[in-house]
RNA sequence: GUGGCCAUAGCUCAGUUGGUUAGAGUGCCAGAUUGUGGCUCUGGAGGUCGAGGGUUCGAAUCCCUCUGGCCACCCCA
């Protein structure tokens, strides 16, 4: 309520929910790094020209939601509104292109977009992403949708549905415009204010009007105006998608809101985000990007997934077990009794070092304060193991082992605490092998 | 960016036509119980009533501005 406040659009991601956050990540970073996909760390501030030019001048995302600033050189540089730009950017202009192809990055970070803020809807947000650069096949559209598919899967989340359009090529994309503004334009006087208002800015906006379908219905197709080729390669990423089960919603409809995209495009929706924010994530190819940016021709296909939104989803729908039971730390060590501070201190932090060396997070409380508030403040924590030092144990060089769930307890000499403690957890026993698995898997199980 | 609703303890919220010292529940701390947790009882701490200005003898309450949140539009993550 006092003192400094963070900035409007803008939030603190807190435990438990941090912890969850960073699984989260670190089950993308795994998962699309089992499909080839490599890290990459792109500036979150750029030269304001990228995305005026990448992303397309006349997109909401560069007319009214930059974040853009003049640094001490004069310079204009904005907070990056998505990764895209950035990342194609960056693997041309260090030709890794030409080193592999296709190049497949994956990235994670936040965004920025100077927008009004919402519920699910933050001035700086937080994506996880691929790229997958340098070719044009249908094969790596599917690829990348699927591999979204599956994160999603793995994070435990039904009820999402995959929406997929062909924008077809920019040039079949201009022209279907043009016939759409010629379709309209004779009945300008019938349509709603949204639409003559929309009808030279977003034209395919006018086939989701929601006051008059009549009109939308007899209104050229998109995809009845694409060629051979563009419908070919949409065909196939459908095919793929029914050859591997996933499921999908083609929807004409679906247009994506940046200028670069072209062919497939995509947007995951969560039944239980209502109409106004209800993508959890989408995303598409872009074959003309990389000369908007002034490089030679280079096709690429990628997504990005919104993490507030999915952390939101997965919280509200009570999938969050896990979450509830998300841990500061394991064990908790405490002092009991009426006993000296620093002789405690010097046993609980012998034992503790045990514990980390052996994979498993712990944390000493040798404060004055009474038991009773300790082992809550262990609850609290999420600990399911306290081990407990008072005068008895201290005197025996023992420790009491006590399970908080179960409330059994039983004393265990010093050397054995290690072995005590993974029992307790239900882990196998520790060994050199257990720790170089803990390294590859998300923390906490 | 446009329009509307809202802001009181850590959290969820009462607070009468403007009236004296702003409450409850929950959580926190302590005691009952020199060493054992979600119960019970007792006590305690915790508030610039979002911020600033105005009206008034007197403002949590009325007015203005700002900040922040929520909702709709726009658009997306």
């Amino acid at each position: 309520m006092s003192g400094i406040s963070v900035s409007r659009g803008m939030r603190d991601i807190l435990p438990p929910m941090s912890i969850f956050w960073e699984q989260i990540i670190a089950r993308h970073n795994l998962l699309a790094g089992r499909y080839g996909y490599a890290p990459i760390e792109t500036p979150i501030l750029e030269a304001t020209e990228l995305f005026s030019r990448g992303v397309g001048s006349g997109t909401d995302v560069v007319e009214k939601e930059m974040y853009t600033l003049t640094d001490k050189g004069g310079r204009s540089l904005t907070l990056r509104p998505e990764a895209t730009a950035s990342v194609v950017r960056a693997a041309l202009f260090a030709h890794l292109e030409q080193r592999t192809r296709p190049v497949r990055l994956r990235y994670s970070g936040p965004m920025f977009r100077y927008d009004r803020p919402q519920a699910g809807r933050y001035r700086q947000f937080s994506q996880v992403g691929v790229e997958c650069i340098g070719e044009l096949s249908p094969y790596l559209d599917f690829e990348v949708i699927a591999l979204a598919m599956e994160f999603y899967a793995q994070c435990g989340l039904s009820g999402t549905s995959l929406q997929i359009n062909s924008l077809g090529s920019r040039e079949e994309r201009a022209a279907y415009r043009s016939q759409l503004i010629a379709y309209y334009e004779p009945e300008v006087a019938h349509m709603c204010g949204d639409c003559q208002r929309r009808l030279h800015v977003n034209p395919l906006r006018l086939l989701d009007c929601k006051v008059d379908h009549r009109l939308a219905q007899a209104a050229p197709r998109l995809i009845d105006q694409l060629g051979p080729e563009s419908r070919q390669h949409f065909e196939t990423v459908q095919m793929c998608l029914a050859e591997s089960g996933v499921g999908y919603v083609t929807n004409p409809l679906l247009v994506r809101g940046l200028d670069y995209y072209c062919h497939t495009v995509f947007e995951i929706w969560h039944e239980s985000l209502d109409g106004a924010q209800n993508a959890l994530g989408g995303g598409g190819r872009y074959d003309g990007l990389a000369e908007t940016m002034g490089f030679p021709s280079c096709p690429g296909v990628g997504y990005s997934l919104g993490v507030d939104r999915l952390c939101a989803v997965l919280e509200n729908r009570e999938q969050s077990s896990q979450l509830r039971e998300q841990l500061w730390t394991e064990v908790a060590i405490l002092s009991v009794g009426d006993i000296a501070v620093f002789e405690a201190w010097k046993a609980a932090s012998r034992l503790a070092e045990l514990i980390r060396g052996s994979g498993v997070s712990c944390s000493l409380d040798v404060s004055a304060r009474k038991v009773d508030a300790k082992l809550k403040g262990a609850l609290a924590m999420g600990a399911r193991v306290a081990l407990l030092l008072g005068e008895d144990e201290l005197r025996n060089s023992e420790v009491a082992v006590r399970l908080l769930e179960s409330r059994s307890q039983e004393q265990v000499p010093w050397e054995s605490t290690v072995s005590a403690v993974h029992r307790a957890l239900g882990h196998p026993e520790p060994g050199a092998s257990v720790t170089q698995q803990e390294a590859g898997r998300p923390v906490g199980r």
